[in-house]
DNA sequence: CACTTGACCTGTCCGC
DNA sequence: TGCGGACAGGTCAAGT
């Protein structure tokens, strides 16, 4: 979508959101044509025509939103309105399914998609107070950074350097990658044995991308409970376990891309996650494979969510 | 080294 | 109604 698009001015308001030196920016991103987009792990890398790349990370409360041609103040202002009613609906999403939902705004001259978490600034006026970044492409086109907790980021660097980042180096598999086999995913987990298996999942350095949504989720599907000594886990159920996520993470995109598009529809505004979700903030509705009722507990200093019975807790 | 906890932020919700 | 505190969660630094 920004492919090929030139860089033509930079707001940026939050030192945290944009840890850049001025002339960098000023030498290698002003006049810059967006050479390809990709992602690795939980971070968007736009890569330059000055050799340079721009590294997003959403963290938790993150989002980009693209936006072509003018905004439309009024119809903006009613899509707040309604927004808001649905408000305690909404739903948090894992950040990075980068999703990217065209937005149905009938009547409207505007174009906007949106990626990330989910909230008012995807259908309100931008910027808002949220807004710490924001790219003006040559053709009038932006593309907005949005931050609530000012966690995430976008930094600018050599795309040379780009692999000698802490975390890009450290960083394990792509679960999605065919390369990610149930061996490479055992022999991983299996450096951190003496830890739950929920806090080495959620570790990074193990795979990239599952957050706590997909720990959780994972976890239910594969019948193991989260709080689980990883050494005490059978060869089998590590084996499943790599399957499950690998399911999950792949049936949240499917579903993200096949409802999102009515997002800033009442019903839309939900969130597709929901539709798929077995546990994640089911806490107190029956289970969908046994009908107990799920619970929430603390694992790995996360809000985790447990079927009693499919999931049977360890002896501690 | 393996592992856990707290910090980073800001908005929301809950209980008093 | 206001107010303090818990919570949300990805990652890193500091602690055990």
């Amino acid at each position: 979508m920004i492919t090929g698009k030139t860089i033509s001015t930079i707001n940026h308001n939050n030192d945290k959101s944009f840890p850049n030196n001025q002339d960098s920016v000023d030498q290698f991103m002003i006049g810059a044509k967006v050479t390809q987009v990709k992602r690795r792990a939980k971070v968007l890398l736009i890569e330059l025509s000055t050799n340079y790349t721009i590294m997003v990370h959403l963290k938790m409360t993150g989002q980009l939103v693209f936006v072509a041609e003018a905004t439309n103040q009024t119809r903006n202002t009613k899509l707040e309105i309604r927004n808001k009613l649905e408000r305690q609906k909404s739903l948090n999403e894992e950040s990075f399914e980068f999703r990217v939902s065209n937005l149905e705004i009938p009547k409207s001259e505007e174009l906007r998609f949106g990626a990330g978490h989910p909230n008012d600034s995807l259908v309100g006026s931008l910027p808002d107070r949220s807004t710490r970044v924001t790219l003006h492409f040559t053709d009038e086109t932006k593309l907005y950074f949005n931050d609530q907790r000012r966690f995430g980021w976008v930094k600018l660097l050599p795309t040379g350097l780009v692999q000698d980042e802490p975390f890009m180096k450290k960083v394990g598999p792509e679960p999605l990658e065919p390369e990610f086999t149930s061996d490479v995913f055992t022999t991983r987990i299996k450096r951190r044995k003496g830890t739950s298996v929920k806090a080495a999942i959620l570790d990074q350095t193990v795979l990239a991308g599952v957050g706590n949504i997909y720990a959780d989720e994972s976890l239910w599907a594969a019948k193991i409970h989260p709080a689980s000594i990883v050494g005490s886990l059978k060869n089998a159920q590590l084996v499943q376990l790599q399957r499950e996520i690998v399911d999950v993470m792949n049936l949240s995109i499917e579903k993200g891309g096949s409802t999102n598009k009515n997002y800033v529809d009442a019903e839309g505004k939900r969130g597709s996650y929901m539709e798929f979700a077995n546990v994640f903030r089911r806490e107190g509705q029956p289970c969908n494979r046994c009908g107990s009722i799920i619970e929430k507990s603390r694992v790995a200093g996360r809000g985790t969510h447990t079927c009693p019975s499919c999931q049977v807790a360890p002896a501690i």
